[in-house]
DNA sequence: CTCCATGCAAACACTTTGCAATCCG
DNA sequence: CGGATTGCAAAGTGTTTGCATGGAG
């Protein structure tokens, strides 16, 4: 794995770090957790105490250019970072609790009709598409339930 | 209309004022454009010069908790706003160009189904969702077509 | 007259940038 | 070695906050 992704860099003519590596590797072993800049930063940090923050933002900026991962905005002030697992189509929507603001990932996509659709009336040619709903998770709804008794 | 809205702040319990008068005028005046908060107040400051930043955020802010507009991330690093027409299910969703970067609005909601399906194998109860479609508008399309000439 | 609301400027929070030192290849 | 990359701190951005003044009810 390190491996690859060092051939990745070299490819894109980019140098390998150890900085970069790590920076990798943190948001690789946090799949799911949309972790922000600065918990990045921070997890990095455990293992390689001298990184700034600067290179931190550097490199997540590198990665998302290069389809390594991509961010997200969940206007909570910070960008989120996850892993592309399939770069060719990363289709899958977020189903963010308005109560305790976890994030889960659905990965289905039914969206082709809509697309369709956009295409036919809009003339307008979609690329991609970014879908967030908005509720309750399970936990946050069985203790809203419990309270309510 | 100028009373429905002194109306609508006195039924929350909020004064009326002339700046917020305005800062809901001008959102209201520019209906889809999604402008965001300095454009708000560059346009407000042309009707009322001593208008200072922080009355327009602190407005804006509480016109959304009114739910009179609603606020967007486009990823731009701008919080935009618009109104909400229909204060029960403002389902749209948002078409961004990735050449022009403007945005369209689209009315259509075909997302009943996947809703279901979320409810279902997700236990996530949806309340509300906010779609956004990346691709090329019209005009750039047409531009591109003749570049590639 | 009593607070709520405003304007100003300072404070914030996240991110970017300039630059000398450092490291990869 | 030579240029890409880093760390640091300073500068940027958009937004928020503290506080005295001002205006709505």
């Amino acid at each position: 794995m390190a491996k690859d992704f060092n051939q990745i860099l070299k490819e894109k003519g980019y140098k390998f770090t150890t900085q970069r590596q790590y920076v990798f590797d943190v948001v690789t072993e946090n799949q799911g957790s949309h972790l922000n800049s600065q918990e990045i930063f921070e997890c990095v940090r455990n293992k390689y105490p001298d990184i700034g923050v600067a290179t931190v933002y550097r490199t997540l900026g590198l990665l998302e250019d290069m389809g390594l991962i991509y961010g997200v905005d969940f206007n909570d002030g910070y960008r989120r970072y996850d892993i592309v697992k399939d770069p060719e189509a990363h289709r899958h929507h977020h189903l963010i609790c308005l109560e305790c603001g976890s994030i889960q990932e659905v990965e289905e996509d039914l969206l082709g009709a809509i697309e369709e659709n956009i295409q036919k009336n809009n003339k307008f040619k979609v690329v991609n598409h970014r879908v967030k709903f908005y509720g309750y998770c399970d936990v946050c709804q069985k203790k809203m339930d419990t309270n309510r008794l």
